[in-house]
DNA sequence: AAATGCTTCAACCGCGCTCAT
DNA sequence: AATGAGCGCGGTTGAAGCATT
C-alpha cells in the first residue's frame, strides 16, 4: 500500500491561482484524466477535488444564479420521477450541476418542511411522492426567498426561462433507465463533451504559461456565450479566443 | 450596531461501478 | 477471472453571507 504523502494534498477553497492552473490543464489534456492531470498541474489537490471544482465551478458550460422558475419546475418534475438521481436531473437542465440541483433541492425541501410544519402536524416525509403532490403545485416553493446571484460572479445569464433554450438537445443524454446495477445514466462530461465538441477542434493550445497568472490564457468556451469570465472575476475570454 | 439564527453553496467523503491490466 | 486504479454519484458538512431581533 502506498501511502501518499497527504501532508502535500490540499483541500479546502481554491484560489484563483488553483482555478488557472487547473483550467489550463484541463484543456490541454482534456476532462478525463483526473488524477494525471492533478500530478501534472502541480496542484496539490486530488483527481478528485479536480473534477469536482471543474464540474461544478469552472467548466465554460455552467449558469450561474438561481434556477429560473421553469428549471425549479423541472427538478421537482424530474425528482418526483427518479427521486434523488441528481445527475440525471441535472442532464435535463443545460448548464446545471448535479451539486447545484441538489442544493436547491435541499434548500426548498427544508422552507418546504418548515411551511409544512406550520400549517400541519402530520411530519412531511421526503419521499418522491410526497414530492409529487407538490410538483402539482409548485407554487408551495418560495421562490422569492433564493438567494445570492453568485457572489461576485460576472457571467451573465439571463434570469428567465427563455435561458433555457439547450434543453431540448439535452433529453437523449439518458438511455435506458436503471436496469442493472449498473448507472445508465450519461455522465456530466458526457454532456458536456458533447457540447464541447463541435468547438474541440478549434481549441487553440495555450500559448504561454511560464508561471500562472492572472494573464494565463485559457480556451475559449465560445460555444456558449460571446464572453466569459472566469468564477474568481480574473480571466475573460471571448468568442475568437482573445483575451480582455 | 451587535448578536444570533438561518440559508446557501462549495467542497469533501464514502461507496459502487467501469475499465485496464 | 481477479485485481486495483480511476471516475462518478449521492450524501454530508462547514464557512460565509444574509436576515432578523
Amino acid at each position: 500500500m502506498v501511502v501518499k504523502d497527504q501532508e502535500e494534498v490540499r483541500k479546502g477553497p481554491w484560489t484563483e491561482e488553483e482555478d488557472v492552473q487547473l483550467a489550463f490543464y484541463v484543456n490541454l489534456f482534456g476532462d478525463r484524466r483526473w488524477d494525471f492531470i492533478a500530478k501534472v498541474s502541480g496542484l496539490k489537490r486530488t483527481g478528485k477535488s479536480c473534477r469536482l471544482r471543474w464540474v461544478n465551478y469552472l467548466h465554460p458550460g455552467l449558469k450561474r444564479g438561481k434556477l429560473t422558475p421553469n428549471e425549479e419546475r423541472l427538478v421537482i418534475e424530474y425528482h418526483a420521477k427518479w427521486g434523488n438521481r441528481w445527475s440525471k436531473i441535472a442532464g435535463k437542465l443545460p448548464g446545471r450541476t448535479d451539486n447545484e440541483i441538489k442544493n436547491f433541492w435541499r434548500t426548498h425541501l427544508r422552507k418546504n418542511n418548515s411551511q409544512e410544519k406550520k400549517k400541519t402536524t402530520i411530519p412531511p416525509s421526503i419521499s418522491s411522492t410526497s414530492i409529487s403532490s407538490v410538483s402539482s403545485s409548485s407554487s408551495n416553493f418560495n421562490n422569492s426567498h433564493h438567494v445570492h446571484s453568485m457572489q461576485g460572479h460576472r457571467i451573465d445569464i439571463s434570469d428567465d426561462s427563455t435561458s433555457r433554450n439547450n434543453s431540448t438537445s439535452f433529453s437523449h443524454y439518458h438511455k435506458e433507465d436503471k436496469g442493472g446495477s449498473s448507472r445508465q445514466v450519461c455522465s456530466m462530461d458526457e454532456i458536456w463533451n458533447d457540447i464541447a465538441l463541435p468547438e474541440v477542434d478549434a481549441i487553440i493550445p495555450p500559448p504561454v504559461c511560464g508561471g500562472f497568472s492572472q494573464d494565463a490564457t485559457i480556451m475559449p468556451p465560445s460555444i456558449w456565450e460571446d464572453n466569459y469570465y472566469c468564477p474568481n472575476n480574473s480571466i475573460l475570454w471571448t468568442v475568437d479566443g482573445g483575451l480582455l
